[in-house]
RNA sequence: UGGGGCGUAGCCAAGUGGUAAGGCAACGGGUUUUGGUCCCGUCAUCCGGGGGUUCGAAUCCCUCCGCCCCAG
């Protein structure tokens, strides 16, 4: 009995060729291309229309099912609700965290179950083995670091065919096929939202926002900003405050809408050797503290060795670091790894 | 209105007779499935205004305007 699997695709390469390697292992393969965005905001147009049609264009040429699942509502009221109030409370968050956990990994995977699919698969470069979760070969792409929410239950229940191809494979696997979407660009800002400047897009949300005072290391104010809920901590451009060296942002006072920066590089506002966590997850359990760790504070950051890991609460971690890190940000994603890319969790910044 | 100093792009700032460094910001591009970082590129026909000296001035002289400091 061949296995049922749904492939998410999103009208890129990536999941295009996704999509073909499954077909070639022998696989029945549907595709779905997931409608959650369709609004364009102030000018940008939402990439959703194109991105569906070289979808379809790819099903039509591997010959699959090609289904839609419309997840608006959900993606509008789980992912970007969640993000404007963040970004209200004055944090900065991953969305395409949030996406994976609730979206792709979970409404994605139930409904694909529910219709009939005994698996689902994404063009997500990253590796399932037994169910935990690795890095990808090409560790210039890897991806685990938006991966680290999505429960086990549901990784079990995936495929993950890229995890083992570097980039320019797939590229060129797409190309010797055809795909209609060999030659598109990879996409970039917020998954499914486009690449609007979040600042611009935060504007078009929430409404306009207060001016406030730029104050800088010596408590000495040195201009005006366009509202603190739109800057985050490490942050340069967009401040309109010349002279001199650059300004860094290293702190945000949201009650009284003031953003604090620093010129100097090894500002210590700017640099943290231990991190506190909350919404802490684990996606095989906790780590039985045997083995060695390491974290990332962003996406493609290189891995800082974790020296201690202490539980400060029930959901609460605090861990400390072999080196400083720069520009630890509340309400980003902090990813724990094992030292051999094994990726077993991360938290939330507080 | 006695003395001293200053006025170069939005900001900081070199250049004191030979035909406008550099940095910041901004803008454009690259890297990047978040924000951010980072990288590359662009950005003063003109040096507060006017006049003069000179083959040639932002650089010397005169004058006007503006600002700062000290002294009143």
């Amino acid at each position: 009995m061949t296995k049922k699997v749904y492939v998410g695709m999103s009208g890129g390469v990536d999941s295009s060729v996704t999509a073909a390697l499954l077909k070639q292992q022998g696989y029945s393969v549907t595709g779905v291309y997931m409608k959650n965005w369709t609004a364009s905001v102030a000018g940008y147009s939402c990439s959703w229309k194109t991105d569906f049609q070289d979808a379809k264009r790819v099903a039509v040429q591997l010959d699959i099912p090609f289904k839609v699942y419309d997840f608006e509502l959900q993606y509008r009221q789980q992912v970007v609700a969640v993000m404007l109030e963040e970004y209200r409370a004055g944090r900065t968050p991953n969305p395409d965290v949030l996406c994976n956990q609730e979206i792709k990994f979970k409404l994605f995977l139930q409904t694909a179950l529910d219709d009939g699919a005994d698996m689902i698969a994404t063009g997500h470069y990253a590796r399932l083995v037994g169910g935990k979760l690795f890095r990808a070969q090409d560790s210039n792409k890897d991806q685990t670091y938006f991966l680290y929410r999505v429960s086990a239950k549901a990784l079990s229940q995936t495929i993950m065919p890229l995890g083992t191809y570097t980039k320019p494979q797939i590229r060129s696997i797409a190309k010797h096929l055809n795909l209609a979407t060999a030659d598109k660009k990879d996409s970039q800002g917020i998954c499914f939202i486009g690449e609007i400047p979040i600042a611009e897009f935060l504007v078009a949300e929430l409404g306009p926002q207060t001016t406030g005072p730029i104050i800088d290391q010596n408590g000495k104010l040195v201009g005006t900003h366009d509202g603190a809920i739109l800057y985050t901590i490490g942050q340069r451009h967009g401040l309109h405050v010349g002279g001199g060296l650059p300004y860094y942002v290293t702190g945000k006072d949201i009650m009284r809408n003031k953003i604090f920066v620093t010129t100097d590089l090894q500002d210590e506002q700017l640099w943290r050797h231990s991190i506190d966590l909350g919404d802490i997850h684990w996606i095989n359990g906790p780590p039985d503290g045997t083995s060695r760790h390491e974290v990332c504070v962003r996406y493609r950051s290189a891995p800082v060795a974790i020296t201690g890991m202490r539980k400060l609460s029930r959901n609460r971690l605090r861990l400390t670091l072999a080196e400083d890190v720069r520009a630890v940000t509340a309400g980003q994603s902090a990813v724990i790894y094992e030292a051999d890319n094994h990726c077993v969790g991360g938290g939330l910044i507080v």
